[in-house]
DNA sequence: GTGGATGCAAATTCTTTGCAAACCC
DNA sequence: GGGTTTGCAAAGAATTTGCATCCAC
């Protein structure tokens, strides 16, 4: 491992965290991975690096995680998934490919499009996200293997 | 109830279900209610009209109703939920109260707005929704009581 | 009458919590 | 050393399943 330099280990420094061989792992796990990730998938890969991690520290620091905003919890028919926040620096949403749960970013958000709607209704949040197939999981059958 | 007329129940007739009084109140819920309701909630309202429904009895119907498209299911934070899903007639969005759950048309689709996508990537579906205060729930702190 | 639907109860799965021991700073 | 974090084990919540009984057609 020995990621001194990884951005998520800093930000989890800067909010007073400890870092632990656990923590450092979830950092690589995301660091890594540019999907969504289901909490069991974050438990076995730790598990490879670190046998014995228990499920609930990765539960733990998943929410934990989330609430500090350094990840992102997008709820899927699957389950509960995790990814990489993208920095706040520009808004922007995602193609989701099916197979290998890769996101790609796209420069385009619908809010900005001129859509009305009745004046008293307040707008708080909005979602915005396209499923399909990525270009390497068109091409193979197979698909990448990215989780 | 009698709710013969009910265009719910008459598609469950055409898929070929029996039309139970379970299966009569889950109709005429939602066909009362337009916004996304928890199973628990669903069960709430059969117990009060049907009472010694079961959950399962709930929970079976939900997923059968989904599975034949009569109802659209969504992952919200605090759990799964269902509404009545809109016609095949015309493809919108919707506008989602974050207080009485009611949802309202929005008839803009982003992917017709001249996204560009790598050419290899195949869309297979996508999901725009905006989350808010409607009209009642801004208007009145307490909001509208709609499930 | 018969096959599909229900209710019950128990099993699964996912997620959270309490607490003593271990560890980071 | 002191306060955080972890692992364990158990509790909770949401959802599913097996099976005998019941009921719509």
């Amino acid at each position: 491992m020995e990621n001194k330099s990884n951005p998520m280990i800093q930000a989890m420094e800067s909010n007073g965290l400890r870092i632990t061989s656990q923590r450092r792992w979830i950092a690589e796990l995301f660091s890594v991975s540019t999907g969504f990730v289901l909490p069991r998938q974050v438990h076995a890969y730790i598990s490879e690096r670190l046998p014995g991690v228990s499920y609930d520290t990765v539960y733990r620091n998943l929410r934990l995680l989330t609430e500090i905003n350094l990840l992102e919890q997008f709820d899927f028919p699957e389950g509960v998934r995790f990814k990489l926040r993208c920095g706040p620096d520009h808004h922007h949403h995602h193609f989701i490919c099916m197979k290998c749960q890769r996101t790609f970013p796209i420069d385009f958000c619908p809010l900005d499009s001129g859509i009305v709607l009745p004046e008293s209704f307040r707008v708080i949040s909005h979602k915005f996200e396209i499923f399909g197939l990525c270009n390497s999981c068109t091409a193979s059958k197979g698909g990448s293997k990215n989780g």
